[in-house]
DNA sequence: CTGTTAGCGCGTTCAT
DNA sequence: ATGAACGCGCTAACAG
């Protein structure tokens, strides 16, 4: 029944500015502006005729303007690989809420897992002039970093640490969280170990940093690894199955990328009648929600998501307000969680 | 070790603009300009001249220049309730994707479920001038309203269908949706139902929905019925307690207003070792990823995310390149997908 | 095919 | 406490 709802579309009345505002108060423009930023610098009398005078119009400040003649855009790119996770969207989440409270809007993108991906849409970022940048992992193309260090803002690298960020980075070492998973195997008692990982960077270096700990401790190399495209319940089942296809010894301990892989495969284990954890341990990564409720609970390790992000933002801050040197190395550090399906 | 990866930070050297590629390049800046919008309008030569000078000095187009002086931002602004939640993220991922694609970027918060926050953002989202925005759900406050069309662009609503939307709306009838789930129970031969709902507006109408038809066909009305904040595993497990403590049948077919509640209840009901679906049928909404691989599979409501993003994309750029009249109300549907939990 | 001239709507400086 | 003048870096006409 389309009755039309867009009545007043099409007419071709310009947006009300500041100086509209300004000739129905009866001041200039700059006064308009000065109410707005500094209410205190202009007297209560004016300042009351040009509020009126706002509500009369529907005035809506144009920040295009405003950032282009402050050169502050009061804008934060950040580009995560993927928002549907969310493990990068509960980062974002918090990173967002914190910079909101203190005037910045954020400008999201997805990047996918390409570094070639990445370095575009830093360019395209960057073309609005961003007053920070916010990027995930420590990995990205040396156009992409010379474009950035050009730009001459702040930049936050979140998810991983390195002595040598491009700026600032915070997250924690997913090598020593994958040790640490490692000696936890051991120190339970198992002799043997596999992997499944997902395709990204990070995954296959805590995947690599958990073979070579646990050969060590072990003797032997862990000789069944399954890696999948991305974290998934199907790739998890699936990737149960493919270790099973390497002739995987009964009551080995399966280090999986992430908590989703690792619920897949607990959800195949159970479909195929195993023991988990003896016939086969299952540890994930991550600590979703869902973790602590599978069937056995799910053994994990816990980074909190919500720290990471917030902590992102308040480095940031920090340097936004002083020039001066912040740590530009931040560990937020991680935890095993022991429960009971490792 | 610390080795000052930021050695150009500090230098006052003005960002480079198009004057200086021009300088460089031995042309005015104009012909910079149609260099970069439209390549076919300069010569090979002069062409040649100014990518090497773009290339050469590093240039990185100023888009807030470009906007303010074309008016358009090439920027949408995305309103949702919450980014951490899948359902919203999905559908905002394939939006973001399919409007990239066309030279748009999203600028996306999270509004939680309160229309007063929601409209203090739009105010806010409005003042960067974006070419369109996107809101969740059909339920604005009355100054929302009117500042988005005063602000005379394109609008898409999605998650809900109604014949009077701002402008465009995409998504489907909560409605209709709740009343097949609860025609499924009826004829399924449950006699007795019971709700378990978010608080969201949208959730609360499913389970309206859900009560009177219920009713309706089994003459009785529906007696048990709990709402908690937000959906959650443990939620669900509290709400299959809360129910219980409102001395619910046995043989009740509980209608969930998400899969996450409606698995968090599947948990507490194997914890209590109750047979699902003939001690208590569960009924989730969304059909998430995990939905299918419940113990056992959860029968649910099945609504296309991808799709929905994609068709509010496409509805938002055929109203860009022609004013001419598009659908302006757009029902995406959905489907009952009967599983083994209820 | 290329350049000239005008803004776009603000913030910034400097007066007053 | 207020205003005038200028410029941010670019696109949009219009010339030539």
């Amino acid at each position: 029944m389309m009755d039309t709802p867009n009545l007043n579309r099409k007419t071709t009345s310009r947006r009300v500015t500041m100086e509209d505002v300004g000739r129905l108060a009866g001041v200039s423009q700059v006064t308009v502006s000065r109410a707005l930023s500094d209410p205190d610098k202009v007297s209560p009398k004016t300042l009351k005729k040009i509020t009126d005078a706002i509500d009369a119009t529907g005035f809506v400040p144009n920040a295009i303007a405003g950032a282009l003649a402050s050169k502050k855009s009061k804008l934060i790119s950040a580009l995560v690989p993927s928002i549907t996770n969310i493990v990068y969207s509960a980062a974002v989440a918090s990173f967002s809420s914190v910079m909101r409270e203190h005037g910045y809007q954020v400008l999201l993108s997805e990047t996918g897992f390409d570094p070639k991906d990445e370095e575009a849409m830093i360019l395209t970022h960057l073309s609005r002039r961003p007053d920070a940048v916010l990027l995930t992992g420590i990995h990205h193309t040396a156009k992409a970093r010379q474009m950035l260090l050009a730009s001459d803002i702040p930049v936050v690298e979140i998810w991983d640490t390195t002595e040598t960020p491009i700026d600032i980075c915070v997250g924690f070492s997913h090598d020593r969280a994958a040790v640490k998973a490692a000696e936890y195997a051991f120190e339970n008692g198992f002799t043997c170990a596999a992997t499944l990982s997902a395709g990204d960077e990070r995954a296959l270096r805590r995947r690599a940093a958990f073979e070579s700990r646990f050969a060590e401790l072990a003797g032997a190399a862990v000789e069944n690894a399954v890696h999948c495209e991305r974290a998934s319940l199907a790739n998890g089942r699936d990737g149960l199955r493919a270790l099973q296809a390497q002739s995987m010894e009964k009551g080995t301990f399966v280090f999986c990328s992430s908590d989703v892989l690792a619920h897949g495969m607990l959800i195949e284990a159970s479909a195929q009648g195993l023991k988990v954890p003896t016939d086969i341990a299952i540890m994930g990564f991550g600590d979703q929600e869902f973790a602590a409720h599978t069937e056995p609970a799910l053994t994990t390790v816990r980074v909190d998501r919500t720290t990471l992000g917030r902590s992102a933002a308040m480095a940031l801050l920090s340097r936004f307000d002083s020039a001066e040197p912040i740590a530009s190395v931040n560990d937020i550090g991680f935890e095993i969680v022991a429960r009971h399906s490792a």
